[in-house]
DNA sequence: GGCGGCGATTATGTATACATAGCGCTGTGT
DNA sequence: ACACAGCGCTATGTATACATAATCGCCGCC
């Protein structure tokens, strides 16, 4: 069954990862029941753990305030996610996939090669790519068999511009030499190589973060103050 | 300000990790208000709280069980805790200590040393040694500067019967290791090599992990059915 | 005699009423 | 004119009342 408290909580989540509430925003439980139709009891609920999970700040008898990340503490999520990522390569390697995962992961890489095959990336191409993206991800981090890499890596990204859903859509080489990466990985768990898994994996995540750490810090030269959590270019939600 | 729903949180995770409320329990809001003396509002938020924290699972409408956690999952929390540590490690080498940090830890060694020293732990030994194991680490995982680190090491640690405050102490020769193992890391982060920091605290808390599997194997081979989350030998805390 | 459905019971989910800490405003005194 | 203290307002924290789904037992039916 579903409770009330559970979709504001995803309600919620949603506009602070959406940036439909900015950064330091006060996040008060009465408006926020009214727009609602709720009573505070659901509301209250969700913003415990909107602040559980880090992206509201609370202090008691003061309030919520939407948590803002400035560019070190989303370079810092890269930083855990590179290794709880490889860590979770190291065990799939070691492992072993079952028939479906393994399918699920080729099944995904043909699917970016398609996608990829035509020399540069549409617009309607970035949903199915992204889409593919999150499912190596994921399936690569179920496949760990250990549930805490999944629950700290999810958490780890659940912070506003700091996803694998965020992609440099424009610069294509990255994305070909990112998905080359997706290749040279998966083959590693297929063939049991855990160590080579695990450093793949760790410089394949370590990469994304130190290229958006790269792009904002152009941007800032560039002298386009891009406030907070600001994402580079075109930034897909 | 301390509201209530923060004590009970305290009060329910303390019973939880010290083994007072047994795994697959029910946690019921109306005894529970009535044993602590509050309605059931703060403790439903407390129930919350720690259904996050994954130490109670939380079915809709069907109310909370404290969650078990058998040898497979307490060993996986040591294996992400060897990644985050280490990632800390490595932080905290590459950044460097604040003065007051690296004598924090040059005391703690100092003080391991002299409990050490006589061949033997007694048990008046075993709070001070444990504190000192606890502000080695903790201090080494605030020195990285990586807040995500920080959280996710701790809410690995606080699963009932898996954390440092978990030692054996029959074991002499495994705990003198252990703390020349702390002795190499706080001089590889001093040193500022990042690479060896990391490499070191990566097996040292492996290891810890896998003392604790071995010995809960053993007790299984012996007939002993540890049930559960069941400590080996002489757990503290 | 066993199985299945229906209703009473109970515990959770939600709404609302009450208590209290924080904050700002105002008024006064220097 | 400025500083500070007291007061009132507002929003959060807590308690409680009400709504509703899940459980369990009972009865009837097959």
């Amino acid at each position: 069954m579903r409770t009330l408290a559970q979709d504001v909580t995803e309600t919620l989540r949603d506009w602070i990862l959406h940036g439909q509430i900015q950064p330091g925003e006060r996040l008060e439980e009465i408006p926020l029941a009214e727009k609602l139709g709720v009573s505070r009891t659901p509301v209250r609920a969700a913003l415990g753990t909107l602040a559980n999970e880090g992206l509201v700040d609370h202090q008691p008898k003061r309030g919520y305030l939407v948590r803002g990340f400035d560019m070190e503490a989303i370079a810092a999520a890269y930083d855990v996610r590179a290794v709880l990522e490889g860590l979770a390569c190291r065990n799939a390697a070691t492992r072993g996939l079952t028939e479906e995962q393994s399918q699920r992961l080729l099944d995904a890489l043909a699917e970016g090669d398609r996608i990829l095959a035509r020399g540069e990336l549409r617009p309607e191409d970035h949903a199915p790519y992204q889409q593919m993206n999150v499912t190596i991800h994921d399936t690569l981090l179920q496949a760990s068999g250990n549930p805490w890499v999944n629950r700290f890596a999810e958490q780890a990204q659940n912070i506003p511009f700091a996803s694998d859903r965020i992609i440099l859509w424009d610069d294509h080489p990255i994305i070909l030499r990112s998905h080359g990466d997706h290749h040279r990985i998966i083959e590693a768990v297929i063939a049991r190589d855990a160590v080579r898994a695990e450093e793949l994996m760790r410089e394949h995540v370590y990469y994304a973060g130190l290229i958006l750490r790269r792009n904002y810090e152009k941007l800032i030269a560039e002298g386009e103050d891009a406030p907070g959590a600001k994402p580079p270019k075109r930034p897909v939600a």
